[in-house]
DNA sequence: TTGAAAGCGCTAACAT
DNA sequence: ATGTTAGCGCTTTCAA
């Protein structure tokens, strides 16, 4: 096995062909070569053929920045997301570039870092770029946001802010679901383990879950902020232990798998003794050890939707924004059973 | 809680000011304002304040499609995978889009849908909006390969093909370091569980672990292809069952834990009566049950080098492109172990 | 140091 | 049905 095969010469790179390199060589002008790509009905079908004909001779494509100049569209989208290997945006992603591409769109990616500046920053260094912005878990104050969407499309993915369009995923019902399903079996109390304190999803799943532990007359307490990875797992679990809960629900499922890996190195049984819910389904909560329950969201949908919410945007300019609510279903895995001492 | 706030009023959209407006603004000519902008150093400090403050009120940015316009440099890059939910490529999009931002460039985002031809038809879709190429796990022929670089700057990750800059992991090391832990535990055969036909870097390591198999007077066999993820675990799982394997070495981590997982479901334990070795190190490998041993990847300096090569390429117009080879390193965890039968 | 003018590739009037 | 012209926002000569 040798190495990989060593590059041995240096591709040449040809001058890109233009319209008018189209017209020249077919013989009309410029605008019948525009005309034959954007208007095909407007030109003798002879002629456009051959214009055809001779742009894939010469391999030409039209410039999408000379096109975006007159125009003032790009065809292009720009997702932001604040951690691109969160699998949890992996879906977004998925769903936002099958949308755009379906509508014949560009998908630019940005990385925000979780960070509110590097996100405005983005936001305004990509704005003329763009016809608009899919904003997933946006970290920016509610102003800034609608500061951002004076000036460019937004549509927001779970994170909703008057003015701004928005897919949200239903947590009253996803939570009340957990909920029930932790209080079918016994549990008299649950400990929420808390994410980054600006996570807007958070906050709507802390709500919920409280509102629906009242209905239940449940105990709850709010522990945390944790690190939402699976670095959060120890400290958050050995808060647990300390308070001795029968339940937990976790921020998201990284930190979820984080918890029950410590409680396992504690020799905690899960969920003999404590049971565990997560929120996200990410990819791992099948395979983790035992199998997280967990709340699933529709991720690539919301994706989809907020792209095609976009696309709305543009054409029916005088409509109010939409507020989109996705689904939210409960997975039952191994990790959340009977409470302990409770009769079945 | 009620759902999320409605969006109550549509934000005004406002024209987005122009050089034109700056400089009118400002009293001095569009020129002027551009030179502020790029070369700050050929107008007086006085005006250049005067002119910054003038854009900072009116909110201006430049227009990137005009400046591509007139450059024919677009300071976009376009990063393509065969899929974006696939965790591995996570690393790579995450270190290009680190350097793609150091380097003061956007990234675009392409999900080839491990598709050929859409890879193709994005290549040329995007050609003459961005300034090049990073193509992931290509699974264009090498001669399409090298058309699409007669046009783009283009970088390989973890392919190869000459004439075009790549880069690429250490397979032949890596796949000996796997073969050298499994022979040290006594084992005398294996099986390689093959993914897609039309990866190179599966070729790659299959030729990789052949030859170091050979070194060591070892048995080799490789069944498949198999679906490269955790659907294709079943399937393989009962053929290394049947065939009475003591060790695989899966295609990928995904396949590799939809193995264990058959193999649980089947009562064999994991390494006890087979040991299990995956590639890539995904997040999961390490908290799977038992975590799985597997070569790990520098996918996001791979991510980075790729970038840093098309930037290169780029200034230095003349040089031969780069080939550069990245270590790997096998993370030995609890999937493998001694063979059964063996005296350590 | 600054301004005026031309032009990047393309599309959209307008004219023929 | 097709050609001519102007102009999108910006940078870049070329003059002043």
């Amino acid at each position: 096995m040798a190495t990989p095969q060593p590059p041995e010469r240096r591709a040449e790179r040809r001058r890109r062909a233009t319209i008018t390199d189209v017209a020249e060589a077919a013989g009309v002008a410029a605008s019948t070569v525009s005309r034959a790509f954007t208007r095909p009905g407007r030109v003798n079908q002879h002629t456009r053929d051959h214009v055809l004909a001779v742009a894939e001779e010469l391999g030409y494509t039209p410039n999408p920045a000379a096109r975006a100049l007159e125009s003032g569209r790009t065809n292009t989208l720009a997702l932001l997301v604040p951690d691109i290997t969160n699998p949890y945006f992996a879906g977004v992603i998925k769903g936002a570039e099958r949308a755009a591409a379906a509508a014949g769109l560009t998908l630019v990616l940005g990385d925000t870092q979780e960070n509110p500046a590097a996100e405005e920053q983005l936001i305004r260094r990509l704005g003329p770029a763009v016809d608009g912005f899919v904003l997933s878990a946006s970290r920016l104050p509610d102003d800034e946001l609608r500061r951002a969407a004076e000036l460019n499309p937004i549509a927001l993915v779970n994170r909703a802010t008057p003015g701004v369009a928005c897919v949200v995923a239903d947590y009253d019902n996803g939570t009340r679901q957990i909920v029930d399903h932790l209080a079918s079996h016994g549990h008299r109390s649950f400990v929420f383990l808390g994410g980054p304190a600006e996570s807007w999803s958070g906050a709507r799943r802390w709500a919920g879950l409280r509102a629906a532990a009242e209905v239940h007359g449940m105990t709850t307490a709010r522990f945390g902020p944790y690190l939402p990875t699976l670095a959060g797992g120890p400290a958050a679990a050995d808060a647990v232990l300390a308070a001795g809960a029968s339940a937990v629900v976790a921020h998201n499922d990284m930190l979820a798998i984080g918890v029950m890996l410590r409680l396992a190195e504690r020799g905690v049984d899960v969920p003999g003794e404590v049971s565990v819910v997560g929120f996200d389904n990410i990819v791992g909560s099948d395979f983790c050890s035992p199998a997280l329950t967990t709340l699933a969201e529709r991720t690539e949908d919301a994706g989809a939707r907020a792209v095609e919410a976009l696309v709305q945007q543009a054409h029916a300019r005088a409509s109010a924004p939409a507020a989109r609510v996705l689904p939210t279903q409960l997975v039952v895995r191994r990790s959340s059973g009977p409470a302990p001492g409770s009769r079945p």
